[in-house]
DNA sequence: CCTTTAGGTATACAATCGTCTACCTGCAAT
DNA sequence: ATTGCAGGTAGACGATTGTATACCTAAAGG
């Protein structure tokens, strides 16, 4: 299968920034899905005519769409793990570490600092990459059952990273390890709408960001409530309040 | 506006099961985006045919496709809010009323019924509705603007009515009203992916309503844990424990 | 040196698309 | 009695679609 060509191309893509016919047309569909369409929908005439490539050129790279959308949604989901990992585990590395033997007051009010910062971390990534960030979203629900179970899969991925890196660096054997992997996977679910009220909502930024730390404090409050109640009448710990109100009615009552 | 027209209609509509041709459009669209596409997606011939009408019978009585989207959604919100309404009012309408001066642990109890009660609910609907649910829940991320905001303000409107509805059946004075909100806003966006877990994997109902229970009692147990500690440390409350795992790793680790 | 093959192009075709104009048919209101 | 209009139909238009066939070129492998 050509390996050789592939190592010559990549020797080649960091001098030259010729991109190849297969990095076109993902980009090419990325530029039209971000701005029109869903990528399910997208023709593939339309994508070769942004690509600057003839329509049947694209069988040569692709036999479906939902190739080529797994080949996009992999590069978004490399990219996005590998960013959150790196800079994730930098308390790791500081020598951080938590331990509720210490003072309890002082490791949430730490936890607390890191869930922040974790949550500007997905958010800054959704802004950086706001395109292939929100296509990849559409996907989550598509019609494409491909794409939906890569999306899924995804998903599934970055909330375990988070269960470990939340183990790791937290030590909380107060809460059990299913509850954290647990909690973790709706911390991710529900950051997908966070970040695309974040992108939506420029205005109202600084409220999403305190809302999405509220509401991962309470499912790991309530966790440590489930496991240790004591701990939790000891200790002293102040949320953080929302200013504005979660939701307005717009639908009619009754 | 021949309003007389549409009394006759509505006469006739108790008899003869003639639909409306505006009916007919909407429901040719729901068959077709519940088994290929997206709603976005759709042709206008392809839903004029398989309603059995002609394209251009569409312009009549919508001009655009997000006009019918709309509709359609209007269509279902009414339905969802409807169902849950009813339903969710027999508790109150029992007499029965939860009050924390009462036994503590046994309100908690209460509360844990009502909220299984509830999700079974919301469930029901999504499995009784499923063609209709499913093509709501694509639009929620989907391509146009219109629905995206129809969709959210559907679900902000359910998530006010779950505010209500337990600030009115659990008395519950320890937490702020303002966090019932904000929880019911988180909840009811969980669902929409418990919902669809739900319907995709048919065999893991049981796992899936429990994951539910299990997160929204987190959540208020948090927040209970929040403004009241010391009421965690004397109650005695068991959570529901999962079997299996919330997540299994696909891709690789590092 | 010859052959294979990956990447790209040109042309063609049938099908489908959205939309336009025109016509037809009942009711409803004046 | 006639006018208006909502609902539905017929036919045609140019544009665009996905795909098939055939041809070209450069490079890699034997």
């Amino acid at each position: 299968m050509s390996k050789i060509k592939d190592v010559i191309e990549g020797k080649k893509a960091t001098k030259s920034p010729a991109t190849s016919g297969r990095q076109k047309l993902m980009d090419a569909a990325l530029e039209l899905a971000g701005t029109t369409k869903s990528l399910a929908s997208l023709g593939l005439r339309e994508v070769a005519r942004q690509a600057g490539l003839n329509p049947n050129t694209f069988y040569r790279h692709f036999k479906d769409f939902d190739e080529l959308g797994v080949a996009m949604l992999d590069e978004l989901g490399a990219k996005l793990r590998k960013g959150l990992r790196e800079r994730r585990l930098m308390p790791a590395a500081k020598g951080l570490r938590l331990s509720n033997t210490d003072n309890p007051t002082e490791v949430l009010r730490e936890a607390q600092s890191i869930i922040r910062e974790s949550i500007g971390l997905v958010l800054d990534f959704a802004t950086e990459h706001e395109a292939s960030y929100v296509v990849g979203i559409r996907e989550l629900h598509g019609t494409s059952p491909v794409l939906r179970k890569a999306l899924r899969n995804l998903l599934d991925g970055i909330a375990q990273d988070m269960a470990e890196d939340v183990l790791g660096v937290l030590e909380l054997p107060m809460v059990r390890r299913e509850t954290v992997e647990e909690i973790s996977l709706v911390v991710i679910r529900q950051m997908t709408f966070f970040s695309m009220d974040y992108l939506e909502n420029p205005e109202q930024r600084d409220q999403i960001k305190l809302r999405a730390e509220r509401f991962i404090l309470l499912l790991f409050w309530g966790a440590i409530a489930e496991e240790a109640p004591q701990l939790v009448a000891d200790v002293k710990f102040t949320f953080p309040k929302l200013r504005e109100r979660a939701c307005r009615p717009i639908y009619l009552r009754r």
